[in-house]
DNA sequence: ATGACTGCAAAATATTTGCATATTC
DNA sequence: GAATATGCAAATATTTTGCAGTCAT
């Protein structure tokens, strides 16, 4: 977890922003997991670390972290945002059955982005959210 | 307007969805935009015409035609949801500075959603978003 | 000391739910 | 007349905002 931490912080100087405690358990647990994880989330796995945090200074995080290209908010789920501790383009899989999200990386994610379109005069970002059920749930269904 | 009623009846009985007065309104008016409307737009619209309507309905009547597969709902814009009277499988487009929502047709989208995923065991939907600036506006500010 | 960051409480917004009434076949 | 649909009001959930206190340089 120090490591984390530390990538963490080095990242968020790079990027140009402060890097005080809030901001480094936020970034350090995001790139710690694949979960996609609520505000909740997010807020229930930080508290025993940090106590006084609050919702807001989350909010303002993680919004400040997609400004500046730190992490990714996910809108696949309309009912709760979701957060991404970003890296590269990719796509997302929600399963209809658990509710779990999973990175989908497509080696052709270029050739959409690079797209011509008649009402489009730059793209500066792409979400694709599929449906569905996942292999695990279509198992779990097989053995009943 | 009364072929677009006729047509938008005609659409919701082959969809097993029985034509209600509001049901018929907002199809033909979903039919008859491309602007992706939100739920207060629908509201505002067909207000004039049915001074009864309650948004209840149409939260109702959206959420079915969305079952049924009669239209889309979209997550692009994170605070409004967005309504489209859906055909055929395609992305969308916002633009960051004029917020309009532009349909965006790609020949290879069946090649995306056939794609195979280690996580996937089947897919039901797919939502594509682009977040960019549109023709329309980027001209704008040339002429600035 | 100044400016940025945090966090509490309240406000704003969007959607859902419960239930009574109305409508349709 | 039974089943379904509608619409009001209240409840829920989520995110934003205002502001006062805190922290770091």
């Amino acid at each position: 977890m120090i490591t984390n931490n530390e990538n963490a912080k080095t990242v968020l100087l790079k990027s140009g922003i402060k890097p005080t405690a809030q901001r480094i358990s936020v970034l350090s647990f995001l790139l710690s997991t694949k979960s996609h994880p609520t505000i909740d989330e997010i807020f229930s796995a930080l508290k025993k670390a940090i106590p006084t945090l609050s919702k807001t200074t989350l909010y303002n995080t993680l919004k400040l972290f997609e400004e500046k290209g730190v992490s990714l908010s996910l809108n696949i789920d309309y009912h709760k945002r979701r957060y991404d501790g970003f890296s590269k383009p990719h796509f997302h899989f929600l399963c209809k059955k658990c509710g779990r999200v999973f990175d989908i990386l497509l080696k052709d994610i270029s050739k959409i982005i690079n797209s011509r379109h008649v009402n489009i005069a730059s793209i500066e970002t792409f979400h694709g959210y599929f449906y569905g059920i996942c292999r695990n749930c279509k198992e779990e269904r097989r053995n009943i």
